[in-house]
DNA sequence: CTTCGTATAATTGTATACATTCATACCAAG
DNA sequence: CTTGGTATGAATGTATACAATTATACGAAG
């Protein structure tokens, strides 16, 4: 049992099941397959030159994530984001979002806050130049850094799956004005932790994903999902 | 798509992988199989009566879940919980659990109330005579209800999720002494959200989990954790 | 005695065959 | 025209066969 902290993300990445389940998985962020769209077994074997079987374990998988639902003896379907589900998400990542901002006080490291500061100047270039999905990539990266620094598998994994559910949501609902202000708040964010302050780097992370979620609503965005 | 609000839990119980799947799970979580055992997949499928396709599939699932770990063409192990991760599970559930009492004024219904205040007073009786069983029981419908008073698949279903996830832990941990201290919070919990306090009901969740992880800390119930 | 390599057995990974369920089309009865 | 029943086809559910990988045992070389 040497690969104890191993995760199935990793342990699976080059495994035939493992490149369908991750590329089934990508299919539907990036919006290949629709909402509610059915997915048959051969059809998407055929597609990835496979047979049923890694296809088919893959969907189990893809199920617990959400991403599909499977009804017994009729087949799987994409799930839809609703816009109830959005709402709830954005909460719940708020919450832990400040929980992984305070706890990354304590256990980032020197390179990371480095590459946090990297990010941040980086992103006021693009942001004064209207560059989206440059923007888009800086925020990516930036929540993963803060993921990574709060030396919790258990957090981190959780704060992953979440912020790529939504992704398809916010590749939808990408706002040109909002990258600065969130550039802005990010960079307090990262000044909280440097200064170890983990009533306000917690406080403030909590109000970055508030304040994403009403940017959303104020603009009218979530408006195309039902 | 009329089934659109089902979830895999309950399309999946009458099938055949679907048994296989909660039937691995509850001897995992029950203890029948070890920390860091290995699961053959024909010993099981023979013990089930099932051939290893849909033990292979529910392996898959339980991996998602964490509760084992597969190694590619080696095998599937099941997942040592470590003291940290329960500590991190305690801080996580803490801010979730307090999320869930927050959004519970507003939605709870009637008869929810009804049955969490039945669930009090019965536990009251049990604490009394340091009926154990009784108790665990109790409490887990204690929480199973403020999850479903939430109005909240996406949030229901991750607590739900987590309180399993720990089942094994509290099995083990159980302490009479904790149990009548945490019926009366529970009680103050569900006055908070009878009163419709979302903050006080969101505080007084927030701090009965970090009790209880306190709780375990200090009668070293955790030690036996590696 | 140790180390390396090969052979073998056991286990997982994948493909395919068979069984079952479900949806659709078609036709007849009303 | 509508309704209901049956037949047919297509998809999923399960079992089994085959391939690939890994662990183990054994023996020979050093």
């Amino acid at each position: 049992m040497e690969n104890q902290d191993l995760k199935h993300e990793v342990t699976d990445k080059y495994s035939l099941r493992g490149r369908v389940f991750h590329r089934i998985r990508e299919d539907i962020l990036n919006g290949k397959y629709k909402d509610h769209e059915e997915l048959k077994e051969v059809a998407i074997g055929q597609e990835l030159g496979v047979s049923r079987t890694p296809v088919r374990e893959a969907f189990r998988q893809l199920e617990l994530e959400g991403l599909i639902q499977i009804i017994p003896n009729r087949g799987a379907y994409v799930t839809g984001i609703k816009v109830n589900d959005i709402k709830d998400i954005y909460m719940i990542r708020s919450k832990l979002e400040g929980l992984c901002a305070r706890w990354a006080c304590d256990n980032i490291s020197k390179e990371q806050l480095e590459e946090m500061e990297e990010n941040i100047y980086l992103a006021e270039f693009h942001a004064a130049r209207g560059h989206m999905e440059q923007m888009a990539e800086l925020d990516n990266r930036f929540h993963n850094i803060l993921y990574e620094a709060c030396n919790s598998k258990m957090l981190e994994h959780l704060l992953k799956d979440y912020h790529q559910y939504v992704w398809r949501v916010r590749q939808k609902t990408l706002s040109s004005s909002r990258g600065a202000v969130s550039n802005v708040e990010h960079k307090y964010i990262m000044e909280a932790i440097r200064e170890n302050n983990p009533d306000k780097a917690e406080e403030l992370a909590n109000q970055h994903m508030i304040n994403a979620y009403e940017n959303m609503v104020e603009k009218g965005l979530l408006e195309m999902f039902e």
